[in-house]
DNA sequence: GTCAATGCAAATCGTTTGCATGAAC
DNA sequence: GTTCATGCAAACGATTTGCATTGAC
C-alpha cells in the first residue's frame, strides 16, 4: 500500500495547488485504476465501486468528471476504441503502447524503442509535437482469429 | 473519371456477390470519398450531398449504414478521434498511417516501412493478426503549438 | 411481385451539464 | 461561512434501429 499512499499524496498536492478540494471519491477512483492492473471504462469503474466500496455511492457523472480531471493532471491515461468508448489505466513511469483486439477488447501492452524513435522523427519532420505518445495497433487476437 | 468508374464497378460486383442491391446512394457516398482527397465524417458527407447532389435526398441513417458497409468490404477506411467521432477516406492502394492534431483535427498521412515491419513483428509475437493496419499518432501540429 | 434499401423519427449509448444539496476548507 | 464537489436527472451528440414506403431486380 506504499505505492498507493504515494500517489494519493500526489493527488492531494495537485488538488491543493489548484485550489480544489480533496474528496474521498477522487481518491477511490484513482486507487482503483492504480491498484487494478487493468484497463477500465467509466461504467466498469462504477460497478467496481458499487461492489468493493458499497459505503460509497458515487454517481456516474462524478466518475466522468474525475476521470477527465485525473487524465488532465496526468495521473491516469486513456485509450479509445472505435465505438466502445474510452478505457483508462493508472499511469506508471514507463510509457507503453497498446495492441487492441477489435473483437473481444483484449489489450496487450508493449514498448518498442525503434517505433518510439521513428514516431518522434516522423512527428518532428511534420512539425508535430507528440503530446501523449499514444499509439495503438488494432487487430484480432489469437482467440478471436480462431472463431 | 476512369478511377471512378473502376471503383463503382468494384462496388457493383461486391454488391451483386452479396445478393444486395445497387443503389445510387451507395455510389454517391463512395464517389465522394474517393474523389475528394479528404477525411470526412458522416455529417460532412451529408452536407456535401445536399450541396453537390441536390437532387439526392439521402438520410443521415443511410449514410451511416453505407459507411459501415463500405468499410466492411474494404472500399473505405476510418480513423477515430477521441470524441469527435470517426472520419472516413476512400481506400487507395497504398496503406498509410495518420498523424493527428488533437487540437484542430489536422491530419497528416505518412508511411514508414520500419514501423510497418516492427508492428507486424510485435503483433505476431503476441498472437495478433493486424486486421486493418491502423496506427495513429496524436499530437499538436505546428499551428496549434504556437498558440 | 419480391425482397432489400431508404427516409424518417424514435431509440440508444456514452458522456456532459444545470442545479440544488452537501462536504471541504 | 464560503466555495467547490457531488448526485441526480435532464440534455447532449453521434450513431443505430423499427417501420412503413420505395425502388432494384
Amino acid at each position: 500500500m506504499k505505492n498507493n499512499d504515494k500517489i494519493i499524496d500526489e493527488l492531494k498536492n495537485i488538488i491543493k495547488s489548484k485550489g480544489m478540494k480533496y474528496t474521498e471519491q477522487r481518491a477511490v477512483i484513482l486507487q482503483i485504476l492504480v491498484n487494478l492492473d487493468e484497463h477500465l471504462n467509466a461504467e466498469e469503474i462504477h460497478s467496481i465501486i458499487q461492489k468493493d466500496y458499497p459505503e460509497q455511492n458515487i454517481g456516474i457523472a462524478t466518475i466522468y468528471r474525475t476521470l477527465n480531471f485525473l487524465e488532465e493532471v496526468n495521473l491516469i491515461s486513456s485509450i479509445s476504441f472505435g465505438k466502445n468508448g474510452k478505457k483508462y489505466e493508472g499511469n506508471t513511469d514507463e510509457h507503453h503502447d497498446h495492441l487492441i483486439c477489435t473483437s473481444c477488447g483484449k489489450i496487450v501492452e508493449f514498448l518498442d524503442d525503434d517505433i518510439e524513435k521513428r514516431q518522434e522523427d516522423i512527428a518532428t519532420k511534420n512539425g508535430f509535437k507528440i503530446t501523449d505518445h499514444s499509439m495503438q495497433i488494432y487487430g484480432l487476437c489469437q482467440n478471436c482469429q480462431d472463431k
